[in-house]
DNA sequence: CTGAAAGCGCTTACAG
DNA sequence: CTGAAAGCGCTTACAG
């Protein structure tokens, strides 16, 4: 921050001979001031290119006009869609929207990133709760106890119905056994997860809709069929190749669900390399419905999770807090050409 | 923000039975703090989960220990490439890195951005100079040079060389012409410019390479094979259909360099329901390398841009000025099975 | 309609 | 090693 002179509330007031009081009145736009008292103001203020300190109307205030959103990172476009809606909803409503990737948490800088937002005073906190393993959850819930003393909390994504503060989450659950459905409508019948750490909750709790669904179908669950790993294209591609690669063709599965679509983009090379044509042999369903999805051969059949829309209604929340504690997101199968009825038995 | 009693430093000291200046101390980790004073002090400070403002404290600190970018919109992956690269570095050096979309600038919300980015009374700003108009260009030289009355500033992207602040920069002249030395090493002679608005200061600069290496190769400027629009996937597909359909087979280009990724994507979309197969009718070059330019069918040649490491560069440049201006940004092709050599005459 | 003064929650010389 | 006091740049009752 430069420091220089004719740069305060002060040297303002005393050019355009008047009160440091009227100064900020001027610059509050309070209507209580003479037209040509408030000229003379606006006139050095503009010739000084004069703008107040945040900082320091944040200390005399009670609020700070500053929202905050934590995400686990951006290297997923899909984050980049929550944030973006969340911050043209907070710039709508006046507030300026400052984004915490999660990651900084790893980071041995010897704080933990938690206690650093607490001294922030956000007028309100968005945190994705996602990625979240079981062992960290105790960890989880003091900070956010702490943090919840200092600003008003918002959590969304996969949370943990443990977890009392006003969230926006999904049903996970619902939406792994709404895809299966779709899949078992096609006649499938050997149908494969892909992607996900098996410890995350968010994970979890798509198992187990993926085991409910096979259930109630009466088909089995092959642990092969399940492979856990990183949600980068990379693992996709590796994940798809080693389970061909372990199983006799006979139980190839005739379709595959992503954890997301950067591992479904990878399982679909993957598959392609293994001489696969998708979707006559193979079916593959991503999640999150990117702006590339659309875009690869075939086009990526996908699941739409409304991320703009969740971030805005998670602002909206923050900043109108209404009685609702739980509320579900939508969601809906995009269903493009990845995806078709399997004729393989 | 939500303030609640115990929650000061007049709390936390009195608490502790010592003096504000005290507690003040044993929070910043000054060594003159006798070790049972700092034990008292440090158990009130855990038990009561105090955080001193970060308010406060830049009030009457010289610095904010937060950083700011400026950035065009996070829709383009492209841009969240920058972000993490320059919060990352941020967070190493122990600043906080906030994020400010250009796009706010359009809001008609009554105030311009780069005021409320002066309010904010960061240490330090990067700012992605990109669509970019010529006609916007006053209305920033001014904004810039009021803003670096209040924080030293960085620009980056494709920034005129009229402004005189530390800048890296591509040269998007001499990249637009190193993609077409690469084509028409290939035999390529009807090679297609696809995307970015006529007025955007950074594609007139490629524009300025790409007839450079067209007239080098004494080759004619075609300006059916120039169309600009959009930098998006729609619009990519659009543009290159129309191109299409709007010459004689004979004239169709062999090659069609694109704006970025997005635009590439969608290029290859139309290309094919034209019915050209790529490479071997068409070759098709996109610029940023985008986590999903290997999955495409076929994988996209692309230009890697190295934008992680531009932003962590520019976070460097930030916090420790150097003597150079201008710098520039390192850029390589990235071949892969989108592009080839013609046999098309 | 305007100004003098207190206060927001810290840090930092200055004494002791 | 510790404390009293001034100061950072604003806002906001309170007078007038």
């Amino acid at each position: 921050m430069v420091k220089e002179k004719g740069k305060n509330i002060y040297d303002i007031a005393s050019e355009a001979g008047v009160s440091i009081a009227t100064v900020s009145r001027v610059l509050r736009g309070e209507t209580s001031v003479l037209p040509e008292t408030r000229r003379k103001v606006e006139d050095v203020i503009a010739k000084r290119g004069y703008r107040p300190s945040a900082i320091a109307r944040g200390l005399t205030q009670k609020h700070t006009n500053s929202l905050g959103i934590v995400l686990p990172k951006l290297t997923n476009p899909n984050y980049a869609m929550i944030f973006t809606g969340a911050y043209d909803e907070a710039t709508r409503e006046g507030y300026v929207m400052s984004l915490f990737p999660w990651k900084s948490m790893d980071l041995k800088t010897g704080y933990d990133p938690m206690e650093v937002l607490a001294e922030r005073r956000l007028d309100g906190l968005i945190m994705c709760v996602e990625y979240q393993k079981k062992e960290s959850y105790d960890h989880l819930t003091a900070s956010l106890e702490n943090l919840s003393r200092y600003m008003p909390l918002v959590l969304i994504g996969c949370v943990p119905s443990e977890l009392d503060y006003p969230t926006i989450t999904y049903d996970m659950s619902l939406c792994a056994s709404g895809v299966m459905e779709y899949l078992l409508e096609m006649n499938h019948t050997r149908i494969a997860l892909l992607g996900g750490m098996k410890e995350d909750m968010g994970v979890m709790s798509r198992d187990a809709g993926y085991r409910a669904a096979l259930e109630k179908a009466k088909l089995p669950y092959i642990s092969s069929y399940r492979v856990y790993g990183d949600s980068t294209t990379r693992a996709g591609e590796q994940m798809l190749t080693e389970m061909l690669d372990g199983l006799q063709r006979a139980y190839w599965p005739t379709a595959v669900i992503a954890l997301n679509d950067l591992v479904a983009l990878g399982a679909l090379k993957a598959a392609r390399e293994m001489g696969l044509r998708v979707p006559e042999d193979i079916s593959i369903i991503g999640c999150d419905d990117l702006f590339c999805a659309p875009y690869s051969e075939p086009p990526l059949t996908s699941i739409n999770m409304h991320q703009q829309e969740l971030g805005a209604r998670a602002v909206r929340r923050l900043l109108r807090p209404d009685d609702k504690t739980r509320e579900l997101a939508a969601w809906n199968i995009v269903k493009r050409q990845s995806s078709a009825p399997t004729e393989i038995v």
